[in-house]
DNA sequence: AGTTTGAATATTGTTGACAATATTCATCTT
DNA sequence: AAGATGAATATTGTCAACAATATTCAAACT
């Protein structure tokens, strides 16, 4: 055969695109906290029957972004700022320290150079004042880094405060200081780079507390 | 109306009691890491039909017991000691040093007794031998002390964790020293009930690396 | 007015049939 | 014999109808 490949022929189900496309309604701010979602409604707004809505409605309780109370009704959760900061921060910082230690001898220069390119780009955004991107490019610096486990665990545990998170920041991303979070990811991709793990360590801590530039608290 | 009341009748969906009895079936051991669950199988057995288990799977899929391939099939998930170690295990400690420093207040002498029961019972159990039992004891003073926490997220995260650590241990019990679990157990309960913060602290971190007691690491 | 009752309605839970995809295996080709 | 092809089978994905439960609200009762 030629050297061309086709594209694999992405196999999604049904189910995986409402999934998504409620999922983006929550994150967008479509569908605000607290609002009720009606199996029937949705099924018809997208055309399809409830079977996938519900499956859809499963995983998407199992990823925080909502609350189902049985034979009553749906509804997308609420997360408070506490709950942020010290729980789902402290589990994401715990997980990047354990694919840091185990995956270090991975991060290679052109690894190091994806990183810095991601930061580079939330200067721009913060320059810019595009503060939804900033939100995703925070997320994409922190999912490349967790990328590099193999371990089931770690992604599962990620993907199920990946979310939360977002939705968090997406919320209240004008209340932080910009600038220091653009810088905070500068210094721990320097230091990642140095591969020097006590300092990576340090700086690993202080990122966590690093709500500390949060205004109101 | 005279004081008597009636017990709630439990509400209880079909898909929950799918979703226990297979979750059941994977503790027990009835089915191994790496089998093959085919929902028509289970639909049968079961009486059902396969909506209630589609559901089911969705959800113990989030639980971390059981992996599912689109369009191919599900098979129940196996989890690596280092795995359980340096990450359910760490991420447990986070969560119970929160609830810890939010709920010291409601640990109070009836709440602590609650405790010492549970690990009077893990003595019985040790010195009995009755290993399965103890892994339950375990699993129900974590419980206990994460039960006091109201956040949604630590309840969630809890329980996403919960099973395949108990899948663990399960598996693994014997070759664990079970007379340090014990110990451990009891020297956390009297440093809880001194409420001396640092002390707890220092406890929780050493229970942590408690796996230092396992026999081939 | 406030409460209780029960019919009407809305919504979630479950089912069995049908559709789409993956796997198996006998057959054909070289 | 090794690999390619395609029919037959097994399994997962989706649907539309029906069942069970919750909610609403008007009527009856106190």
């Amino acid at each position: 055969m030629a050297g061309f490949t086709f594209d694999q022929q992405s196999n999604i189900s049904l189910r995986e695109k409402v999934t998504n496309d409620i999922r983006n309604a929550i994150l967008t701010g479509e569908l605000q906290s607290g609002s009720r979602l009606k199996e029937m409604d949705i099924a018809e707004q997208m055309g399809v029957s409830r079977g996938p809505i519900r499956e859809a409605i499963r995983q998407l309780e199992r990823e925080g972004l909502l609350i189902s109370y049985p034979y009553r009704e749906t509804v997308v959760a609420d997360i408070t700022i506490d709950e942020v900061k010290d729980i789902l921060i402290p589990i994401r910082m715990h997980l990047e320290w354990f694919v840091i230690q185990r995956y270090i001898h991975q991060m290679d220069d052109s690894f190091i150079a994806q990183l810095q390119q991601i930061v580079d780009r939330m200067t721009l955004c913060f320059k810019e004042g595009k503060l939804e991107q900033l939100v995703e490019l925070d997320m994409l610096f922190h999912e490349t880094l967790i990328n590099l486990a193999v371990e089931r665990t770690v992604l599962m545990t990620w993907r199920s405060i990946l979310n939360q998170t977002r939705l968090h920041f997406i919320k209240n991303i004008r209340y932080y200081s910009n600038d220091t979070i653009v810088q905070d990811h500068q210094t721990l991709l320097d230091k990642l780079a140095s591969k020097d793990m006590d300092s990576i360590l340090e700086e690993l801590q202080h990122h966590m507390k690093g709500d500390e530039s949060f205004l109101f608290s």
